[in-house]
DNA sequence: GGTAGAGGCTCTAGTGACTAGAGGTTCAAG
DNA sequence: CTTGAACCTCTAGTCACTAGAGCCTCTACC
């Protein structure tokens, strides 16, 4: 029926400590004790709690994250808002892919010119990271 | 000849706190003082520096940066560290870039499940945020 | 019912890589 | 000589946790 918060942690994969930290931070209730002073949780706030550690593992900042609680909180809301967010997000990850892809141009140009010198002041490496204008590219 | 911490930051576009942060931190030397105890910094300051925005630009880590700034400073050293960096970098990067890659198709399938229902009761998108088992592949 | 030890509690401080602000001093141009 | 931009130090804040100290409670077994 109820669990401690190490069994939440168990059932979401999220650490006690960093429950406890979701707790101060207002972004999952504050649950009720044992006798003894221990957290007592339910279903309800497994769900809640596994929302947020989906959320997070998409890689959704804290405020989108904050937003969509809220949303979900209101269900007679409009939920544009929701979809606004996973575009938004679904815009930054398109924004990153595509700046790590011009890195791993660079890199590779820069790691495949290592010539087997074996002196570091000569090695091509190292230069390549201090020159900036041997990039093929900007970034 | 030599020149502020102000023009420092601006030939190398790290701003002026940072680069105190990086004396403070031993990246660079401590500069000299005028009398009026201002820093003064000459060309070879601008090269570190550079160096190391250069190799934070390309996502290295200030560890591996401080291992390839101590083997820039022993020039008679094998340069075989400086290659296995940039690769282990590269190795990251083309990581980061599949685990995005995923996050992307996950996004996408969540950010067009939008069918304009206008309640966030009904909405796919909360609903999708919620449940990890909805998605395809693994994170 | 007693006890051992796993797990719970609060609180403070630390992480990395900076950034912001307060309050004061110095430099360089006019 | 004056003005004001740029410099100085120091502390504290950021984000999203994580680590540790020192203490308390729950549960399973005897």
């Amino acid at each position: 029926m109820d669990f401690s918060i190490g069994d939440l942690a168990r059932k979401t994969g999220v650490k006690v400590p960093t429950i406890r930290y979701y707790e101060k931070e207002g972004l999952i209730d504050t649950p009720v004790r044992t006798q003894g002073n221990q957290r007592r949780y339910f279903q309800k706030d497994l769900e809640r709690l596994a929302f947020i550690r989906h959320a997070r593992n998409m890689g959704l900042p804290m405020t989108a994250i904050r937003a969509l609680l809220a949303l979900s909180e209101r269900p007679d809301q409009p939920c544009a808002d929701a979809d606004r967010i996973a575009k938004e997000q679904l815009r930054e990850v398109r924004s990153r892919i595509r700046q790590l892809q011009k890195l791993e141009v660079e890199l590779e140009r820069i790691s495949s010119s290592c010539e087997g010198g074996t002196r570091a002041a000569d090695c091509q490496v190292l230069k390549a990271f201090a020159d900036h204008t041997l990039c093929s590219g900007e970034h």
